[in-house]
RNA sequence: GCCGAGGUGGUGGAACGGUAUACACGAAGGACUUAAAAUCCUUUGCCCAAAAGGCUUGCGGGUUCAAAUCCCGCCCUCGGUACCA
């Protein structure tokens, strides 16, 4: 075989071609052993790809091909997250249709994933904004209405003023829009919410997932759950009681007043004439104040007082009561029990007022310090009959008695709110339900889906629903009593599309249903999931929702969609995150262009660990590429008729080695150990049986390059036919051994793997003892490691 | 503050408690060439003229025959998050 130069352009596209586009790889027959490996739906927008967007696709792409190899049949699928604002306000910036812009997105970007030359089924293919895939979605909008996991109410909501739409909080990230970076103010506006507070203690279980614990930390904390008790304060001259929520019920006897957020709506029921005015204008203050403002550090505590009292529930002393925006009106019960001795808020906000501050607790030894809150767990003090016990005993008895009386309980709060899910913007799935005015709210009937989304629709966003101005969409009959009725204006937010795309994907082509319980309960859960962190909270949090509630309405049998999820670092240019808007990103097409597909993926998994951030290396690639250019050589340099089956020592090292590193998707450490294997064969002329070996260990990651060298090696089908090889690695006759003295090392020595001990320990000191560094009188100790390590320990 | 991930050469990064710095980039020198590119060879953690030797995995302790790795206490960087009662 003579050696062409290795040239990556022609053989990519040879290859890019004839891999197979439709394969229907969903179509799992009896026997085969399923592996669904997914990487997240892509968001196709003009800019197109960079080489940060390569990251998690090379990696999912890698993985998809070893499991191949591995004898499983792999479901690798591709599709598109269209609707959504991005694309709205995308087209709407380059004065176009939202539909024209997302056909242009979608040709750009199908064009760059062939240029990957990925495992992926194209007949799988799916579009969140095609009526066949957005039909479903609405169905499921209507199989959460009709079961009490999607409702309609009137809420204090956020609202973005550049996107003119209400957002979910998940979307809102340190008080400004996820997607342009605006501060959103709150509006009361009647929404559409999804119940996902229903499974909050549910999705605080991974357990059987494998997940990063970045990722579960975060739902955690976004979940936010915290029990304790839920107290009742009656008021006085009302039948009103005011509930509050706390953590530390031990504290109770500690209370010296009692705070309202500005929106509870007892504010206005209790205040006093004479406060009337001033607690009117801090209200109208408060609700002015932006998120942004609202969450400033160490932001001076404001309230004023109501002129209100309620009674302690235990001792039935009149308690002030206050209003002051320290207190969420959105946490809890919007309502809090000021214990100013306990607690460091309420402590900053007793002092700045005047309140009373009463120590309930004090520490174990010493007396407490009356300059701060006392946070630390000790002995109840000032608490009648309570005192003496341990903090932790004393909240027990508290709310035991507070039980008896009625007046109070344990409970669990949750800082998750339910999903918003509506939006007043025009590029997302109608919301499927009918206004009658004497039937009142009706779901569409599912015979009826889609409720297309009409195209003749002026979408410019003016904060009321584009699909309202429409001249006839909004006008429909009612399907109950058949009289005139109006549709729902308002769009799905386009979280809810990707939230179950990947159970579509195992059935793309169904008319009947979303996907058929067969299809699904074959491939799901998806095996490994990859993609960028930052949806840690959302689209992971709102997938697993949705998992959850098919699987109460049985539609499903599990109740994870992911069992596994790989986070995969961000690819950072100049320091920081690649992204078209700063301008640092690298283009994959020159890359491409210069060095082939392949040589950007083995950077790409070469650069470091794959769920670690990175910096891109511009001349990194040329290490790659000319490993390629050296593989390719040694590949031209083989015995292509021997029948020789020896396995070179070389070739043993990095099959083991990365036979035992990739299951654990040390990429990184693959294509190091591929380097140094390929540095070793340089000159050798490998057996046919070799290079196979080789080809297929290199393949999961230089896919184009295997496949040729594969079928220059005479094989007619595709490398990706063969299998993962077994051989029985022999181990080295020798092994060198480290001579230390002192665990320093002082010398090595190459000897028989089976020499024993003592052979091995005497030529350890003959050999030290000729360099003078050791004085085998004054030896303590020594140490033996079989196959490692002799160590002298001396005096 | 809290939570998570990190801190190893000039750079990206390797290292089941057992020869730290693999692999690659970059740099220096050389070969080939009229010349350059490409390629190949050599060197490349620091100190020392070199060898010998010593030092070195953010800092300080500890455990161990042996620590980048385990334990304790700090410092720094990145990411997330926060009046959550």
């Amino acid at each position: 075989m003579k050696a062409r130069k290795y040239n990556p352009h022609q053989i990519e596209q040879k290859w890019q071609n004839i891999w197979p586009k439709e394969w229907e790889s969903y179509k799992l027959q009896p026997g085969e052993e399923k592996y669904y490996c997914l990487d997240m739906w892509s968001y196709p927008s003009s800019d197109g790809l960079h080489t940060g967007h390569w990251r998690p696709y090379t990696i999912a792409d890698a993985w998809a091909r070893y499991q191949t190899l591995k004898g499983k049949k792999v479901l690798h699928p591709v599709g598109f997250d269209a609707f959504g604002l991005p694309a709205e306000n995308a087209a709407i910036k380059n004065k176009t249709h939202p539909a024209d812009y997302t056909k242009t997105s979608i040709a750009n970007f199908t064009r760059q994933l062939h240029e990957l030359g990925a495992m992926y089924d194209w007949s799988t293919h799916s579009v969140s904004s095609s009526p066949d895939y957005y039909r479903w979605t609405q169905w499921l909008f209507l199989q959460l209405y009709n079961n009490d996991l999607a409702y309609r109410k009137s809420a204090l909501v956020n609202w973005c003023p550049k996107d003119q739409t209400v957002l979910a909080n998940e979307q809102v990230i340190g008080g400004r829009c996820e997607r342009c970076g605006t501060e959103v103010n709150k509006k009361e506006l009647k929404q559409w919410f999804f119940k996902i507070t229903d499974f909050a203690e549910d999705l605080l279980n991974f357990d059987g997932l494998t997940w990063p614990e970045r990722v579960k930390t975060l739902q955690r904390a976004w979940i936010g759950k915290s029990e304790g008790a839920e107290i009742d304060f009656p008021i006085t001259e009302s039948n009103e009681k005011i509930k509050v929520f706390t953590t530390r019920p031990d504290t109770l006897m500690g209370v010296t007043y009692l705070v309202l957020a500005p929106e509870h709506p007892f504010v206005k029921l209790i205040t006093s004439e004479s406060q009337k005015n001033i607690v009117t204008a801090y209200q109208e203050q408060a609700l002015k104040e932006s998120e942004i403002e609202r969450l400033t550090e160490n932001r001076k505590k404001t309230g004023v007082f109501t002129g209100a009292y309620a009674k302690h529930p235990l001792t039935d002393k009149d308690i002030p009561i206050w209003v002051a925006d320290y207190v969420l009106g959105t946490y809890g019960t919007g309502a809090v029990m000021g214990v100013p001795a306990h607690d460091s808020r309420d402590f900053i906000f007793a002092r700045d007022y005047k309140l009373p501050i009463a120590y309930v607790i004090s520490p174990p030894e010493g007396v407490v310090n009356d300059d701060a809150p006392y946070l630390e767990p000790g002995t109840m003090i000032n608490s009648d009959d309570f005192n003496d016990q341990t903090n932790e005993a004393g909240g027990k008895a508290i709310v035991e008695a507070l039980e008896k009386k009625g007046s109070g309980k344990w409970t669990v709060q949750y800082r998750l709110r339910d999903w918003l899910v509506s939006r007043q913007r025009y590029w997302g799935a109608p919301i499927p339900i009918i206004y009658c005015e004497k039937c009142g709210e009706q779901a569409v009937p599912e015979s009826d889906l889609p409720v297309l989304l009409p195209t003749d629709v002026e979408f410019m966003p003016t904060g009321g629903s584009p699909l309202d101005r429409h001249p006839t969409f909004k006008h429909t009959s009612c399907p109950n009593c058949g009289g005139s009725a109006t549709r729902e204006t308002d769009t799905l937010d386009t979280f809810v599309d990707s939230s179950w795309y990947f159970l579509r994907y195992t059935d793309p082509k169904n008319d009947k249903e979303p996907f058929s319980k067969e299809q699904v309960e074959k491939w799901l859960p998806v095996d490994f999931y990859v993609g960028g962190v930052e949806h840690a909270i959302l689209h992971l949090l709102y997938a697993r929702f949705v998992t959850k509630a098919l699987q109460r309405l049985n539609y499903v049998s599990f109740h994870e969609p992911f069992k596994q999820f790989y986070g995969n670092g961000i690819v950072y240019l100049h320091g920081s995150k690649m992204s078209k808007s700063k301008g640092n990103i690298v283009n994959p097409d020159d890359i491409v262009k210069r060095h082939g597909t392949d040589a950007l993926r083995g950077y790409i998994l070469f650069m470091g660990p794959g769920d670690q951030d990175v910096e891109w290396q511009e001349n990194g690639i040329l290490g790659v590429r000319r490993f390629m250019d050296k593989s390719w050589q040694i590949f031209h340099n083989v015995e292509i008729d021997s029948n020789n089956e020896t396995v070179r020592p070389p070739i043993e090292k990095a099959y083991q080695a990365i036979s035992d590193l990739l299951p654990h998707l040390y990429f990184n450490r693959c294509i190091s150990t591929l380097m140094t294997a390929a540095n070793e064969l340089q000159d050798v002329r490998l057996n046919k049986h070799e290079a196979e070996i080789l080809a297929i260990i290199l393949s999961p990651f230089m896919p184009h390059l295997a496949e040729e060298v594969w079928s220059i090696l005479g094989h007619s089908t595709s490398i990706f036919d063969a299998q993962w090889p077994v051989i029985e690695v022999a181990a080295e006759k020798t092994v060198i051994y480290a001579i230390q003295v002192n665990g320093k090392l002082r010398g090595t020595l190459e000897a028989d793997r089976e020499a024993d001990e003592s052979k091995i320990i005497n030529e350890s000191k003959r050999l030290l003892h000729a360099k003078s560094q050791l004085d085998e009188n004054n030896i303590i100790k020594t140490i033996f490691v079989a196959g490692r390590i002799v160590n002298f320990v001396v005096k």
